[in-house]
DNA sequence: ATGATGTTGTTTCCTAGTCAACTAAATTCG
DNA sequence: CGAATTTAGTTGACTAGGAAACAACATCAT
């Protein structure tokens, strides 16, 4: 028993792989964004509003993992750019629901390619056998650990 | 030819899947490091300073893959919390070198054992040979793309 | 050696989040 | 019913990063 055990390398743990390819996917698809004038923020609620009439905030902020804050700030901005429109809740005074304008809908599509794309290419060096391991393995941790929603940080 | 194409949702793109994981992994290790009063990024540098004896603020802008602004300020941090130090480069008037003070060289360990733990949580569900595949797949991603850093964004 | 160009680190301004306080409305319960 | 509590959304203070401008210094080509 010669050595103590030394302390661990960064790129020992496995969450260090995950985090860089993640951060790339992810970045490249922000840079692929910024050309048709989205984030990635704004793409997710855009996408999450429509295969639904209209949603509430506070419904979006969970199922986008954040805050309702949050979700008040990026509806201004959808807002703003024509994208997303708030109505009152005709049941209920206090809440909003936001809906896709007509823009925001035809925007949609254009930027599901841009996603598509940009999956695609990122993970094109893999085999198909590899691509079904590696989302395989993702989704048990995801189902083992109850994972629900996207931390945004 | 009866269906015309659909807009993919969400979680068809791997990347989704992978952001999903990555991110809790990341969140539960910031929520891990809060406790000892340390962020991710300030444990990444900490931990590059670790096995080196010092190192100027643009290699670990390169080696963190962050700005020189961002490192500037991070490091500012750090030698307030007195667990870096910021000496003068003695060959270039410009260039300082950052190094581990004694305080930071004994934290390293301590906030290493807690990134073992995250990870070891993190994929306990998985089997010896599904974390083998998950991390040969991500490095051969890794590697095909020719990725160096981790965008932190 | 000197003028152009490049590099280093900091700083300012901006962005997109969090958190917590707040207002207004709904719900619950005694 | 009416008071207490809960819920919906917004707002303000704060944070950590990026982008770009900048000053000081280094390097390089003549």
């Amino acid at each position: 028993m010669a050595n103590r055990k030394t302390t661990s390398a960064l790129d020992e743990h496995l969450g260090y792989w995950l985090r860089m390819v993640s951060n790339h996917v992810s970045n490249g698809f922000a840079r692929k964004l910024e050309g048709h004038g989205a984030t990635v923020a704004e793409w997710v609620l855009l996408r999450e509003l429509f295969d639904v009439e209209a949603l509430a905030p506070s419904r979006l902020a969970e199922r986008m993992g954040m805050t309702r804050g949050a979700i008040s700030k990026l509806a201004d901005r959808l807002t703003e750019k024509k994208l997303v429109a708030r109505a009152d809740d005709p049941d209920d005074q206090r809440a909003h629901r936001l809906s896709l304008t007509v823009a925001g809908r035809e925007l949609v599509p254009e930027l599901a390619a841009l996603a598509d794309e940009n999956d695609a290419s990122f993970f094109a060096d893999l085999t198909a056998l590899e691509r079904a391991n590696i989302e395989a393995i993702l989704r048990k941790i995801v189902v083992r650990r109850g994972l629900k929603d996207i931390p945004v940080s």
